[in-house]
DNA sequence: CCGCCAAGGATAGTTGAACTATCCTTGGCG
DNA sequence: CGCCAAGGATAGTTCAACTATCCTTGGCGG
């Protein structure tokens, strides 16, 4: 199909994937002639999944090239597309603070951050961007005045465990089939949003049931 | 103390914190003569609720400014300001697709989770914010081919309802306290990446079991 | 063979958000 | 009485993400 097509196919105007192309996010169609390029489906499923990288992911343009760049890297195995994919991916901490102050309480937290998931029996890099993105959080929240929720913390790390395995299997699964390279990318960002809106659901509940509880039993 | 102190003490710079005022992120000192205003302590947590917001939420400062105006409006009460400030949370889904086609799918997929949700005996209003997400969000995985997570879905419910439990409790503590209205919102805002950091982290454990797996037990 | 013409690519312009710098007003104080 | 800095108002800057315009190119009809 050509440009036109494709972009009918996919919602995206013709402006926003040329310059969608010239930023390196889709690749460019074959050449059919000098003057004209075959795009496949491929293609339209590219696009789909830019366009829930910006909007859904909220990430931007030059995240979503780098995170596709090496989730499709020939050079990386899979497993190391699938581990450079997901470190790339945001949120991330721009710098921890260098006011020193505040640099011991962020390296206390990130260390009492630590020792907890390995107590867990957790395995990760200490270069994990995600540790630093939770230290960002706590860190946060201790300097409003909250207590940090260390024993909620075992709690989400114990109902988050199993959920992982889950998923990797399934994103294991897909990326058997070469047609779904970006599958770890596909569902970093489109399950993320899934989980907050079911917290906030639940959150709903049992708000709900606390207010105007009727006879009903609760939720086991 | 003053603008400059005020400054000093959030680390946000002079110019920011005067479009912050004006934007209505932070409310207005109170004037101790024509030319000096005093600033107190709540305007430098406040000023630390609102970088979180900016940088952590990814909100933008409309977001922030409504849905900090309905969290601390005398105007409801603390359930209403509650809800009312988790609705008006971010991510939204701007509108549904008007295609027919795609209309016809989303319909479809919201019908499904809405029907999980209920046998699971959730209350929630069918206007929720949260709900449009997750369509979204299912919507889009199923339109890059992958299957629509269903027997995930009852897993992460069921994993997550506990949490929501735990988190109520503590934020209804907060609230109780009245310098901390805006407990809901730093808890929603921060400790969504909490769980995001985990689930990632928790990612990287069990794919580094599955490859240089060692003579170590799996974690329970 | 020559010139037309549209697809596709290059270039510059637009828009909106989030600051940021400058100017201006004001009243306490020497 | 006039200086001067805090604080507020106004306009300018920067950056990302598009978007519109022009330009190049080569197949093809005359």
């Amino acid at each position: 199909m050509h440009l036109a097509e494709l972009s009918r196919r996919s919602g995206v105007s013709v402006p926003s994937i040329k310059f969608y192309l010239r930023e390196g996010l889709v690749p460019p169609g074959t050449p059919v002639s000098a003057r004209k390029a075959e795009y496949s489906e491929d293609h339209v499923r590219r696009l789909r999944l830019v366009r829930a990288m910006l909007t859904i992911g909220k990430m931007s343009v030059a995240q979503a090239r780098d995170v596709l760049a090496v989730a499709e890297d020939p050079a990386f195995t899979r497993h190391e597309r699938l581990g450079a994919a997901q470190y790339m991916l945001p949120p991330h901490v721009e710098a921890p603070p260098q006011d020193s102050e505040e640099r011991v309480v962020w390296d206390e937290i990130r260390g009492l951050i630590l020792d907890e998931l390995r107590r867990l029996g957790w395995r990760f890099l200490d270069t994990a961007p995600a540790l630093d993105v939770l230290t960002q959080s706590v860190a946060t929240l201790v300097g409003l005045g909250y207590d940090a929720p260390v024993e909620d913390f075992r709690r989400y790390a114990a109902a988050i465990r199993p959920m992982a395995e889950a998923e990797y299997a399934t994103i294991a699964l897909y990326e058997q089939i070469e047609e779904a390279l970006e599958a770890t990318v596909a569902y970093t960002v489109l399950v993320e949003p899934i989980l907050l809106a079911l917290r906030r659901l639940a959150h709903e509940d049992v708000s709900s049931r606390l207010r105007h509880g009727t006879g009903d039993e609760p939720a086991p």
